[in-house]
Formats: C-alpha cells, sequence, structure tokens
DNA sequence: TATTATCTCTACTGAATTAGTAGAGTTAGT
DNA sequence: ACTAACTCTACTAATTCAGTAGAGATAATA
C-alpha cells in the first residue's frame, strides 16, 4: 500500500503540474484543494524540493513550482521519494536493495524470482506514467463525469 | 512491501507443496528447513488452517498438510489471508476495499485509474502461480544453480 | 526600515502495525 | 499414564506512520 504521504505527494505533484507554467503555487493553496494536512504537505514539499524536482519562492507572490517539465516526471520518480514500496521484496528493490534476511539463498528463491515479474509489471506502469499523463487523465474523468451527471439530470 | 509474516507463509506453502501426498510434516521441521521462528511459524500455520488451505494431526507422527492440491492454491490467496497488500490504494482492493478518506471523488481519481492497472498487471502473475509452479520454480533454480557452481569449479 | 507573507528546519508525540514470545490447554498415539 | 504434537489467548518491544509545534530565514512591499 501507499502510504499516506506518497498519496499525498502525487496529489500535490499533479496540482503544481496542471498549474506549470502560471507561477509559484501556495502551500496552503493546495492543501485546501486537496484536502492535505497543511503542516504534513510544507514537509513532503520541501523533500521534494530537496530532492530536485521542485523550486521555490519565499515571501509574498511565493510559492512552489515544478523545476522539470511535467511530462519528465513519473510517478515511480515520486513514488520512490517518499520511500515507497514498489517492489514486493526488499531483494528485488532497483533502488532500496536489500537481502532479505531469513533467505538462505537468493539466487534459487522462488519467491524472487516472482517479485520480480511483479516488479517488472508495477513499474511498467509506474515509470510510463507522467504527472502530466495523471492530471490529463483526472481531467477527462471530470469532463466524463460531469457528462453522465447530465445525462441522468436530464431524463 | 510483503510482511514477514506473508514471507513465511509463502515459504511453509511451498515447502508442504513439495512434501504433497507423504504424508504430514511437522511446525519444527518446517521452522528449521526455512530459517523461520518456530513460535511465530504455529501462528501462521494455524491461520491457514482456520482458512481451510491447510489440515493438521495432532500427536505423535502429526504435523500439517495441504487440503487441496498445491495447483490449486494461488499465491495471491496466501497473500490475501496474511492480510497482505496485492493494491497500492484501498479503493482499489477487490478483498479489503475502503474509500480513501482524503479522497474527494473516487470516479475521478487519477491515481485510482493508475492503482487498478498496477493491480491487475500484479494480479496477472500473483493470481496465476500456484505454490506447485512456485516449488518446480525452485527445484529448476538449484539444478542450474549447481550446474553454474560445477563449471566454474572444473574450470 | 518595519511588517507581513511565505517557505525552512528540527524535533516531538500518539496511534497503529509488525514481529515476535510466553505459557497454559487440548488431542492423539503408544 | 505418558509423551508428542497442535491450539489458543494474550502479552511485549520495536518500528513506522501521520501529524503537530514552534522558532527561524528570506523576500516583497509599504
Amino acid at each position: 500500500m501507499l502510504s499516506k504521504k506518497t498519496k499525498y505527494a502525487l496529489k500535490a505533484m499533479t496540482v503544481l503540474a496542471r498549474n506549470h507554467g502560471k507561477g509559484p503555487m501556495l502551500i496552503s493553496t493546495i492543501s485546501e484543494q486537496e484536502n492535505i494536512p497543511k503542516k504534513f504537505l510544507e514537509n513532503i514539499l520541501l523533500e521534494l524540493k530537496n530532492a530536485g524536482l521542485l523550486a521555490s519562492k519565499k515571501g509574498a507572490g511565493g510559492g512552489y513550482y515544478l523545476l522539470k517539465s511535467p511530462d519528465t516526471i513519473m510517478l515511480s520518480d515520486i513514488i520512490r521519494l517518499m520511500g515507497g514500496p514498489i517492489a514486493l521484496v526488499p531483494c528485488v528493490s532497483l533502488n532500496f536493495y536489500e537481502p532479505c534476511e531469513e533467505c538462505k539463498d537468493e539466487l534459487t528463491c522462488g519467491i524472487r524470482q516472482i517479485a520480480l515479474r511483479v516488479r517488472d509489471a508495477t513499474l511498467e506502469v509506474l515509470a510510463k506514467t507522467s504527472i502530466k499523463d495523471l492530471a490529463e487523465k483526472e481531467d477527462n474523468l471530470i469532463v466524463q463525469h460531469k457528462k453522465i451527471r447530465q445525462k441522468s439530470t436530464h431524463k
């Protein structure tokens, strides 16, 4: 499962992707728009900034904004930064490799083989979807959803 | 990430799959073979029994054995029983559905759409691999590994 | 230059989960 | 009766998660 921290990061980055090119955005704006506790979000955005994904401006008219184009920031990048789990077991993690303590022999571990396949299938989605994709997908869903609501209202 | 409990369950079930048809197996045997703390393993096997995957016999000559054929027990069955996470977010979990508290509208949530794709890709592996498959895969790996070791030794 | 807006940083706390352990109880075989 | 095994409930320590507190730094602006 993704932690709340990771989900908050994904949501915040999606908002910033949608805002890309329109100047900085306040923590408090993002926090309200996405139902994220403000103090918690502060920490998260700071981490994303220290990792080089965001930049910030202080003082009036300040806020956060993307440092790179939103189509170059992949969901897997964000999940990894937040320490989120992509692999099922640490011994197949690309970025946080650790041997499984209880495992006698990694090379002949069947679970590991399966975990490798799951990891690759998962990355096939997460490393190929950008926050721009996510923002657009959401916009489409909102449009679709409105249409459906109108239909059932006008029936 | 899979919990240790889930990994232990998978390993224990693989051992029992390999032993299928050869009578009951002692907790302590499994525990030693797989480096699993015995007391912990007791709890795990009991749960698997209560869930209907295993049966047990008490007293001398007793132990645990599979109740169903090992090719009908899928990895996803075991992971779910152990409360393990298959979905990235609760709102796309097939067996443990819960809305994400912070989510305003499930139907238009982009993360949810992505999580659905990841879930399906993950299940494509876990729900189609049985503990028999796992045991066989491991046996193959052991044979391969031996060959490689021999080669490099005889060189 | 004083004030205000905004991000920055460290550290703390409470709740939940995880990974086990303890120990008495039950049942089956000999 | 005795012993070998599983059964069951409950406890504990360590870790992680989610969130909060509060002082500090910096930029804009009046």
